[in-house]
RNA sequence: CGGGAAGUAGCUCAGCCUGGUAGAGCACUGCCUUCGGGAGGCAGGGGCCGGAGGUUCGAAUCCUCUCUUCCCGACCA
């Protein structure tokens, strides 16, 4: 069977990705360090997340805000668990105009220096906390929450598209709250949101938990993440939630008079999700073929290729199409009209269907002279795209059941990949490791390792910092303590005390 | 920040050692034959070889400096 793509999975995973992103016209490098353009297939992938997100978030009574791109230094240092955490990625502006250098080019005017440097934020706490404690004053204005989608910058040494980029797109959730307890039930309100949205529209399971003290957000109290497994069994971190205590309220300001008359410092929150997601989608869904779109964040569902032949017919084959298409647009699947793309390109009906079948669009039909005289379209399904004696799996039907049925097949093609993808999770976590040396050979054995579920007794400081270089000699990291787990009734793998709880365990992105 | 590698056509690269102002494949344009599993033929368009300096009659090629990017590690959504 021949691939579209060059390189497979089991091949060179790293390589496949990069391939994917290229060959589906995702994004490409931009000739500036770690930054990348993002494509319209790309783009518009992004904005059905933004949508469907963003209604969630609405749903929640957060309201949408907008904070400024840079942050004046002092902001940072406001915060010192946070200001060390991200002191060494900062994009920094300190110069507002340029001059001539001599030599034909342009370097900044000493004489234009700012005053106070500006952070190009890489996370908008401390302006939002700002803007917190001017809004809060009474126990009535809380809970306030408020979220922005914006672009942030950090500075990482290493990047990759869309999973580790010097500038990424996001959404922020920040919330103030007047108990911890409010603050707690907002943070995993957000995390099961994030898991909702994993595993609905993304179609990508993951493992909600809470993360271990030593990879919490700068300055959280406690930090949950959802963890999504890729193709090649290593952990994808898609989505955050933190408790942050009242550590920024008291660094920000952000008090309130309560109905006793005293005075208090909010318990604030914050949440995000970024484009990291559609690096998860490409490993969670993605094939030898290229990439699989899941229906709900296609930006086109149904991609028509009319077989465009440079004659007399071509007229009436394109009024077909252009008819066919409107009828499914007034189609809905997931409470939404089917998005329909006509693609009358003036290229190859082979070439058209290849590039369709690198980007994933769920349903692709090809329509010719033939399927016009019998009233056909004939249907490819990239999530069952061969036949199982490797041919190209084109199925014929009439127009009127694929435009009556279209909407139920994207949402089959939705659950199958969810089903399929969640079935590969489950079956690459073990749980059943209970000796640090099982995990050390269990790792070190095997080619596609996933996850490993085990006990410990939740050490901290020192002691956690000793786990943590045991299991990097290994290339693991903890990725979080699954909310679901079963309780701890055994020793730590680790110390021999004691277990607490249950932790997932791998190799992480 | 450490270790590699690379900058020549839109893309992937060859040419450099042994200086004589540029090539291939794919992509692109036109015509013809094709057409329901990425078709073929013919004819074309497109690059002052990352930048600056130097050596030389002459530099993509040799020398010096410089900028940038990619990959592998340590750090992070």
């Amino acid at each position: 069977m021949k691939h579209a793509l060059s390189t497979a999975r089991a091949a060179n995973f790293s390589a496949w990705y990069q391939e994917v992103i290229a060959a589906a016209d995702l994004a490409e490098e931009s000739g500036v360090r770690g930054c990348m353009v993002i494509r319209p297939w790309g783009y518009g992938i992004w904005e059905r997340i933004q949508a469907l997100m963003d209604a969630q978030i609405k749903l929640a009574g957060v309201e949408n805000c907008y904070f400024p791109l840079f942050i004046p230094l002092s902001f940072f240092e406001k915060e010192a668990a946070h200001v060390d955490g991200f002191a060494k990625e900062m994009a920094v502006v300190t110069h507002h105009r340029l001059i001539a250098d001599g030599k034909g080019g342009l370097v900044p005017d000493p004489a234009a220096k700012l005053e106070e440097p500006l952070v190009v934020r890489p996370t908008s706490e401390t302006v939002i906390g700002a803007a917190m404690s001017r809004w809060v004053q009474s126990w009535r204005d809380l809970p306030l929450m408020v979220n922005q989608w914006a672009n942030v910058v950090r500075w990482e040494m290493r990047t990759r598209m869309f999973l580790r980029t010097s500038e990424f797109l996001w959404q922020e959730g920040h919330t103030a709250h007047a108990t911890r307890d409010d603050a707690m039930a907002e943070t995993l309100r957000a995390l099961e949101m994030y898991r909702a949205f994993a595993e609905g529209p993304l179609a990508m399971p993951v493992v909600t938990g809470e993360k271990p003290e030593n990879e919490r957000f700068p300055g959280a109290v406690a930090t949950y993440s959802i963890e999504a497994m890729m193709q090649d069994g290593k952990a994808l971190q898609a989505g955050t939630s933190h408790y942050l205590g009242t550590g920024f309220a008291e660094s920000s300001g952000i008090k309130y008079q309560d109905r006793d008359g005293s005075q208090q410092f909010a318990h604030t929150t914050s949440w995000g999700v970024s484009t990291r997601l559609i690096g998860g989608v490409i490993m969670t869904h993605g094939d030898d073929d290229g990439l699989r779109c899941p229906p709900q964040i296609a930006p086109q569902q149904v991609v028509i290729v009319p077989m465009l032949r440079d004659d007399d017919g071509d007229a009436a084959l394109l009024d077909y199409c252009k008819a066919l298409a409107r009828e499914l647009r007034s189609q809905n699947a997931f409470g939404e009209p089917l998005r329909v793309l006509v693609d009358n390109k003036s290229q190859k009906t082979q070439v058209k269907r290849w590039n369709w079948i690198k980007k994933g669009a769920p349903l692709i039909l090809e329509i010719g002279g033939r399927d016009v005289a019998g009233g056909n379209v004939s249907m490819i399904r990239r999530d069952r795209l061969y036949t199982a004696e490797g041919k190209l799996n084109a199925n014929i039907q009439t127009r009127d059941a694929f435009v009556a049925n279209a909407g139920a097949v994207l949402v089959s093609i939705q659950l199958n990949m969810f089903v399929d993808a969640r079935h590969r999770m489950n079956s690459n976590i073990r749980r059943d490791i209970v000796d640090f040396a099982a995990l050390e050979s269990y790792f070190t054995a095997t080619d596609l390792p996933g996850w490993v579920e085990v006990e410990w007794s939740r050490p901290s400081g020192a002691a956690l910092d000793a786990v943590v270089t045991r299991i990097k000699a290994l290339k693991l990291t903890i990725r979080n303590a699954p909310l679901g787990a079963a309780p701890a009734i055994g020793t730590c793998i680790f110390t021999g005390e004691p277990a607490v709880e249950r932790i997932l365990v791998g190799r992480a992105y």
